[in-house]
DNA sequence: ATTTTAAGTTTACAATCGTAAACGTTTTAT
DNA sequence: ATAAAACGTTTACGATTGTAAACTTAAAAT
């Protein structure tokens, strides 16, 4: 599991894949249908965008009866990731602890979810490091510079 | 502080951005540098970059001497948060913890970053939900079929 | 003072994206 | 059996993005 998802998908047609991941398997009238309702989507605009997933290879089609069902060839999870992972890429190592406490500070979360992250935590302090190297390009980053601690 | 960024930047975008953030003004000069020799570019794209940055307010330029100096209208962090919220809004609220595992689990930590996660996550505590609502359009989440947990 | 050089601005151009109509087939309803 | 509806495919078209050359003007070097 956890394929690589080279492909980057659009904002639309994320929109298009959480219908499909939704359903196990659905029709271009479901896929048509909710979004029609969320985004006000013409019907031929969705068309556009289940076409262009077909091609990218995110999605799968198969006549099933006389019709086509689609159905997702990556897996949400792997998306988000992949997503994740790009927008690490745009930020100083030194600050992604960081950023991760932005996002922990503006989520909203369940007691379960605080008690799992809290383990999670727990698990990383065994490869937890002292101080983390920074890998920025020079000029992209202070940490060269003076030795900062991190969100600068 | 925390203004609202309503414009996205590009990739591309970001590298100049970076380069501006790490000094705190510049010259075309030394993005150009450091963008030649990260990114590979001609000296021309690093200068349209630059322009669009301007002509989208995210880049000030003063006039300091003869030439130019260019700063930033935006602080990194604001456009951190604005990209993370991109990102959230394409996911259910109710998998928003297990995101946010996820990150944990694949970056690279230092103890301090731990330490002050953790603490983090015990101020959350308080304002912790037992059941986070799912906000999803019907059709692009499994929540409303039937109660499924999160990662679903 | 002229020529070079550097900086900023314009123009270019293909690829992708958002948005959608039009078209060709196949089903389904009449 | 024909007409109408539905589905997938083509075509369209302006905006944004990546990539960069060309042009203009001002500064620096000779």
């Amino acid at each position: 599991m956890a394929e690589h998802v080279e492909k980057q998908i659009t904002d639309s047609e994320w929109e298009v894949m959480r219908v499909v991941w939704a359903q196990k398997h659905v029709t271009s009238k479901e896929i048509i249908e909710v979004l029609e309702k969320k985004m006000s989507w013409k019907p031929a605009t969705t068309k556009t965008f289940i076409g262009r997933l077909v091609k990218k290879g995110m999605l799968s089609t198969e006549a099933e009866g006389k019709k086509f069902i689609y159905s997702a060839n990556v897996v949400e999870g792997d998306v988000i990731r992949e997503t994740l992972h790009d927008l690490l890429d745009h930020i100083c190592d030194r600050d992604v602890g960081n950023t991760i406490g932005t996002m922990i500070t503006q989520a909203t979360l369940s007691v379960q979810d605080i008690e799992n992250l809290k383990k999670i935590l727990e698990m990383k302090e065994s490869e937890a490091v002292e101080d983390i190297p920074c890998t920025c390009t020079p000029g992209q980053c202070r940490c060269q510079d003076h030795s900062c601690g991190s969100r600068h």
